[in-house]
RNA sequence: GCGCCCGUAGCGCAGCUGGAUAGCGCGUGUGACUCCGACUCACAAGGUCGCAGGUUCAAAUCCUGUCGGGCGUACCA
């Protein structure tokens, strides 16, 4: 709605430019790329802009000239514009009248689950991949904390238009996979013929869950791979607990609200010959050499400090050489216009060689994004907890959704933006207490059900906002309010743009701050049965939007609490 | 050494395609319900935007340097 008003003043005072010049007040080549904005301090008025002070080095001119300069040009009478004012270094400021603002609460009361979409996108498809976790064991503090991030940001490009793909990668093959097997088969000798049989492997798994692995894989099949070849043993055991880790991995996302499209195997790169013929290809496009027995990629001609191993000399192909036939497929053989990768920090190093290899394969690089996410601390007692896999102590997703909310948990994670580092305070999450922010926000929702519960008791229904009086909010609060609601189209566009998810995480903070400040300020029941009327519109529209804002978060909207 | 990220109020963070008096939450202090849910609201105190230069009519925002913290810099993933 205001994106609206925005572009209507911005054509009115290009008109006003191009008379100015037409009349030899004004010498420019072409208008600036000024911006409409709201400005911070309400004595400016709703709307400013500053093509004034843009102007004035080619125009030769202070900015306040010019600005008057433009506003004598203007033709706004008649309109909905009340003033316009030249005031600081040569800002045009507007004050409108209250017919447009109020045109927000009838779009809200139109389009309804809908208020907030925009056709950003235009429909194109995107390819958020996120989590990723290793499938050999649970998941970790920072897969929860990528998880909230990427199935937000997923969301926000679908409210911005775009067609959105959820993906999970699934690292069922490589090292990782080779140090699970080994350790599983020694769990397994070890649980058969005692802890001495043969050593546990120093770079494996040593959590627990390996151990239980083993103990179920031999109620099931008891010592009959015991005399078989380490290679089959191995073979049964991993896919045996990979299939149970996987399974877990979607269950414990799905508690966690996460539903991905597509979970895509790296092990189908190896078996369809993909991950071989990227090599190739590189090969062919001469972006390759050999030394030491392995084959390397040319990741210095793209301005990389130094080349990559593709081909170990044992004849493996390293995850990287992966990693492009993977990103290969997503943006040549699946046709995602853009891929966004949420990884951990600690990934870094990896992002410019992938989007070197991109660039070799003639693929442009900024369709590849790659969204660094710092690692999360976990606190608890003042203390900082290591995570770690390994050890076995690690506080998985799990444990965490076990002792705070999902809601807190998503709402908690997408407060800050990935790239800033962020402890979880453990006492403070499962404490479940007034200082988390979403209870604040869930508040505001209940608080208006209340409203409307307590007037349909008495037979009051909140009516269309067209067959409503809505100029009759005029407070301060309400205007407020209404501004707010106003916002949320353009939040969405530029948390899109800014592929920052914790934008709307914010917004809803100020939203729901907003109404509890109306709340404070003005009586939705009332005497006066016009005002009351337009105020349950304006309350209305409110639930509407904290709904629709909190469903981009996946947060439930209670009515109670 | 080199590269990337971060340094804004006591604490945790926004603001960073340059714009008018730098915001929010927590915490602190003082107030507000016989009245729509006080899980709330109002007011107040609290800042050399790490530091130093530069560009500009205008710098928290852009550039350079510097200090402090994090993370990378594997024929690991």
């Amino acid at each position: 709605m205001y994106e609206l008003t925005k572009n209507t003043l911005k054509g009115w005072i290009n008109e006003a430019l191009a008379a100015a010049k037409e009349k030899g007040e004004l010498a420019f080549s072409s208008i600036p790329d000024y911006v409409i904005e709201e400005p911070r301090e309400k004595e400016f008025g709703d709307f400013a802009a500053n093509a004034a002070m843009l102007m004035a080095k080619e125009a030769r001119m202070a900015p306040r000239k010019i600005a008057e300069i433009i506003v004598s040009n203007l033709k706004t009478e008649g309109t909905f514009i009340r003033e316009i004012h030249v005031a600081g270094a040569g800002f045009i400021n507007f004050r409108l009248d209250g017919s447009q603002l109020v045109k927000v609460l009838e779009m809200i009361d139109e389009q309804k689950e809908n208020y907030g979409r925009i056709d950003m996108g235009k429909g194109e498809k995107v390819m958020v991949e996120f989590v990723s976790a290793n499938p050999t064991g649970p998941m970790h503090m920072g897969n929860a904390r990528g998880g909230a991030l990427g199935d937000c940001l997923a969301s926000v490009l679908d409210w911005a238009g775009f067609d959105v793909c959820r993906e999970f990668y699934i690292n069922d093959a490589g090292n990782q996979i080779e140090k699970f097997a080994n350790s599983l088969e020694a769990r397994y000798i070890q649980e058969l013929k005692g802890e001495d049989a043969v050593e546990f492997p120093e770079d494996g798994y040593h959590g627990e869950d390996i151990r239980v692995h083993a103990k179920n894989f031999i109620g099931l099949y008891g010592d009959s791979y015991l005399d078989k070849p380490s290679e089959e043993r191995k073979k049964a055991l991993v896919d045996y607990a990979l299939k149970i880790n996987i399974d877990a991995l979607k269950t414990d996302l799905e508690k966690y609200r996460i539903y991905y499209d597509v979970w895509f195997h790296e092990s189908t790169l190896h078996e369809n010959g993909k991950a071989r013929e990227v090599v190739d290809e590189l090969t062919a496009r001469g972006c390759t050499y050999e030394k030491d027995g392995a084959v390397w990629f040319k990741a210095t001609d793209f301005g990389e400090e130094k080349d990559e191993v593709l081909v170990r000399a044992n004849g493996f192909l390293t995850y990287f050489a992966v990693d492009v036939a993977y990103h290969r497929n997503k943006l040549i053989d699946r046709g995602f216009q853009t891929a966004i990768n949420i990884w951990g920090a600690d990934h870094h190093g990896h992002v410019a060689r992938l989007k070197a290899a991109m660039a070799a394969l003639g693929i442009d690089p900024n369709r590849l994004e790659v969204i660094l996410m710092q690692l999360v601390r976990l606190v608890q007692g003042g203390e900082v907890v290591r995570m770690s896999k390994r050890t076995g102590k690690s506080i998985t997703l799990n444990d965490l959704l076990e002792e705070t909310s999902i809601d807190a948990a998503r709402f908690f994670f997408n407060m800050r933006q990935a790239n800033s580092h962020f402890d979880f305070d453990l006492d403070l999450a499962v404490e479940q207490s007034n200082d988390n922010p979403v209870f604040y926000v869930q508040y505001a929702h209940a608080r208006i059900c209340s409203i409307l519960r307590l007037l349909a008791q008495e037979n009051i229904a909140v009516k269309a906002a067209k067959e409503v009086d809505l100029t009759l909010l005029k407070e301060e609060q309400e205007v407020d309010l209404m501004k707010l609601l106003a916002r949320f189209p353009e939040e969405i566009r530029s948390a899109a743009i800014a592929r920052e998810p914790s934008r709307i995480t914010r917004y809803v903070m100020d939203l729901a701050a907003g109404f509890h400040t109306f709340y404070g300020a003005c009586r939705v029941k009332t005497e006066d049965m016009a005002l009351m009327d337009a105020r349950l519109v304006l309350v209305a529209a409110t639930k509407t939007v904290l709904k629709n804002a909190l469903s981009v978060l996946s947060i439930e909207a209670p009515e109670h609490m």
